[in-house]
DNA sequence: CTGACTTGCGCC
DNA sequence: AAAGGGCGCAAGTCAG
C-alpha cells in the first residue's frame, strides 16, 4: 500500500511519497488527493480533524488514512510495544495534541500546535515501533480501525443527522407550551411549579434548585437525602407526581429545548462532533449537543430526507457476546447463539429468569456484587468459567495497579497517572486504609469493565470501517458528484448502534450490508470462534420508528 | 463577579 | 459491612 505523508508548510502542503516530496498549494490539495485516490493509497497526516473536513467540503472522500495523533495515543499505552522506539523529544507534544472542532473548514487554525510537529518522523517511529512488536498484526488492525473511525467521524459531522426543526418545535410546544420569552418558564412548567409549591406548602420554592427542593421535602417530613427521581418514586406524597413531571419537562427544556435547536440544528441537520478514541476504553466521545445522549423523547424529529430512509441497526447485547468470544467461553457463546443471549441462558438452565440473567451478566462486567447480581456469581462462574475468569483476572490486575488491555492491545491507563472523569485519582497514598481499599476496588471495577467495553469498541470500529466501505461501493451508480452525502452514508454511531441515511431504493441493500459488515467484524476479531452478533435492523423514515 | 465543583439526568 | 463501568451537558452552588 502506497503511503503519502502530508505536511503543512504555510500555504503549501508537502506530500512525502517514499523518497520524493511534492509541494502542493493548499488550494490544490483536494484535486491532488482526488487524483491519487484513483489507486490504493493511505494518507498519513497528523490529525484527521485538521485535514479531512476541508477535503469533504470540496467533495473529496478518501479511502484510507493513518491518523498519527490517534495512533500515537494507542501506541503510547499499549503493552505490546517497546516504548523506547516511540520516544522522542516531541513525544509530549504528540501526547498533548487535541482534535479541532471548529466550524471553519476552510483554514487550519492559526498558531496550531500541530505545526511544530514532524509527521514524517513520527510516522517512521510508529512504523519502527510496530515492526518490533510481537503483536504487530493485532496492533495494525487496531490502528487501521481507529484511523478509519476518524474518517467516519469526520464524514458524519460533514453530513449531519437529518433533523426536522419544525417537528421538534411542535413536540416542544405540545409538551411545554409556546416558547417563552427569555427568563420565563414555559406554561407547563409554571403550572407544575405551582402544584409543587402547594403540595409542599412552600410558596416561594424554586423547583429548579435541588437544595431548596430537598429542604422543602424534609420540612414536609419526607425521609429523603436527595431529590433524584428514583428516590422520589419510592415515597408517597402529593408532591411526587408533579415534581417528577416537572423534572422530566425541565430536562427536555434545558437539554433539548429551543436553545438546543438554535445552537445545533442548521439547514435541516443536527451537527455535532464525534471524537474517536475520546474515551480511555476506545469508545467515542462527542462534543456539542449531547450527541451521544439524544433522548428517545426527541428522536421523532430525526427524519430522513424526502425519498430517503434511515437504516437503523444495533447489536443485541454486544458486550456479553464480546466477552464470550474474547475469553473463548464456548458455553457462553452457545447461550449467545440465540438472538437473545439472556433468554439463551434461561433455556440452558443457568438461571431461572431473563431478568436474573441480565442482572448477573451486567454485574459480572461492571463489578456489581451487591444484592442479586452478587448472588448470581457462583452460578455464572460454574457455568461460564472462562468468561468469568477473564473479568475477574482483569479486576484483580487493576487492584494490583497493573495495566490491562483489550483484545487488540489498547492499554488501560496507569492508576493515578492521569485524571479521569469520575474515579478518584489518588497519586499518593492518602487517607485511611479503608479509603485505600475502596479506591483499589474501584480501580478493579474499572479495569474489569475496560477489557470488555474496550474490546466491544474494537468490534464496533471494525463494523463501522467495513460498513463505510460497503456503503460507498453500494452508491456507485448513484447520481451525484461522488460526494459522501450523495450515496448511502453513516450519519450516527452510538457504541453499538448506527444510523445510515440512504436513498430509499437502496435501503434493502444497505440493511444487508450492515449485517455483512457485522459478520466481517466478528471474523476479524475472533476468527472462527463460534459467536454471533445478531443485529436488529429497521428501515424507517424516522429514528423514533426503530427499536 | 468568575471559575470550579456538584447535582441530576440523558445515552450505551 | 459494603462493594455498579463509560460518557456530556446545564443549572445550581459555593469559595475566592
Amino acid at each position: 500500500m502506497n503511503r503519502i505523508v502530508l505536511v503543512r508548510r504555510g500555504d503549501d502542503v508537502d506530500a512525502h511519497e517514499q523518497a520524493s516530496v511534492t509541494s502542493v498549494p493548499l488550494a490544490d490539495l483536494p484535486a491532488f488527493v482526488r487524483e491519487h485516490e484513483a489507486t490504493p493509497v493511505r494518507w498519513v497526516w497528523d490529525d484527521t480533524t485538521r485535514w479531512y473536513p476541508a477535503l469533504l467540503a470540496q467533495g473529496v472522500r478518501v479511502a484510507r488514512c493513518a491518523d498519527l495523533r490517534l495512533q500515537h495515543a494507542i501506541l503510547r499505552r499499549t503493552p505490546f510495544t517497546d516504548q523506547r522506539l516511540l520516544a522522542d523529544a516531541s513525544t509530549a507534544e504528540w501526547d498533548a495534541l487535541q482534535p479541532v472542532t471548529e466550524t471553519d473548514t476552510a483554514l487550519f487554525p492559526l498558531a496550531d500546535p500541530a505545526d511544530r510537529l514532524d509527521p514524517v518522523a513520527e510516522h517512521d517511529r510508529q512504523l519502527a515501533t510496530l515492526a518490533a512488536s510481537p503483536e504487530r498484526r493485532r496492533l495494525e488492525l487496531l490502528l487501521a480501525a481507529e484511523s478509519s473511525g476518524a474518517l467516519v467521524a469526520a464524514e458524519m459531522t460533514h453530513a449531519g443527522l437529518p433533523w426536522r426543526a419544525d417537528l421538534h418545535e411542535r413536540l416542544l410546544t405540545e409538551q411545554l407550551g409556546p416558547r417563552p420569552v427569555a427568563g420565563h418558564r414555559p406554561a407547563a412548567l409554571e403550572r407544575l411549579a405551582a402544584e409543587i409549591r402547594t403540595a409542599l406548602g412552600a410558596p416561594a420554592l424554586n423547583p429548579d434548585s435541588p437544595v431548596e427542593v430537598l429542604r422543602a421535602l424534609q420540612t414536609a417530613g419526607l425521609p429523603v437525602e436527595d431529590t433524584r427521581s428514583w428516590t422520589l418514586v419510592q415515597i408517597e406524597h402529593p408532591v411526587v407526581a408533579p415534581l417528577l413531571a416537572y423534572k422530566k419537562l425541565a430536562r427536555l427544556l434545558t437539554a433539548n429545548g429551543w436553545s438546543w435547536l438554535d445552537t445545533w440544528v442548521r439547514d435541516g441537520r443536527f451537527r455535532s462532533w464525534f471524537l474517536p478514541g475520546g474515551v480511555v476504553t476506545g469508545r467515542w466521545a462527542s462534543n456539542g449537543g449531547g450527541a451521544l445522549s439524544v433522548p428517545v423523547q426527541i428522536r421523532p424529529a430525526a427524519v430522513a430526507d424526502e425519498g430517503w430512509r434511515f437504516v437503523v441497526a444495533d447489536v443485541a447485547q454486544l458486550e456479553p457476546r464480546v466477552l464470550a468470544a474474547m475469553s473463548g467461553d464456548l458455553a457462553m457463546a452457545e447461550a449467545a447463539r440465540a438472538t437473545d443471549l439472556y433468554q439463551g441462558m434461561v433455556d440452558a438452565g443457568t438461571v431461572a429468569t431473563r431478568a436474573e440473567a441480565k442482572l448477573g451478566i451486567l454485574g459480572a462486567m461492571y463489578g456489581g456484587t451487591r444484592g442479586e447480581s452478587g448472588r448470581m456469581m457462583p452460578r455464572l462462574t460454574r457455568r461460564y468459567p472462562a468468561a468469568i475468569a477473564l473479568v475477574e483476572e482483569a479486576a484483580r490486575a487493576g487492584e494490583r495497579g497493573e495495566v490491562v488491555r483489550t483484545l487488540l492491545g489498547r492499554g488501560s491507563p496507569v492508576p493515578g497517572g492521569e485524571r479521569m472523569a469520575d474515579l478518584g485519582e489518588p497519586p499518593e497514598p492518602s487517607g485511611s486504609r479503608q479509603e485505600e481499599d475502596r479506591r483499589r476496588r474501584a480501580w478493579g471495577r474499572f479495569t474489569r469493565n475496560f477489557v470488555v467495553q474496550g474490546t466491544a469498541a474494537e468490534w464496533a470500529l471494525c463494523w463501522l470501517a467495513d460498513l463505510r466501505n460497503r456503503l460507498w461501493r453500494l452508491g456507485e451508480e448513484q447520481p451525484g458528484e461522488g460526494r459522501i452525502e450523495d450515496r448511502p452514508h453513516l450519519v450516527f454511531f452510538l457504541h453499538d448502534e448506527v444510523l445510515v441515511h440512504t436513498p430509499e431504493h437502496l435501503a434493502g441493500q444497505v440493511a444487508e450490508e450492515v449485517r455483512l459488515a457485522a459478520v466481517t467484524a466478528g471474523r476479524l476479531l475472533f476468527g472462527g470462534f463460534p459467536v454471533d452478533f445478531p443485529l436488529d435492523v429497521a428501515v424507517v423514515r424516522s429514528w423514533a420508528e426503530a427499536g
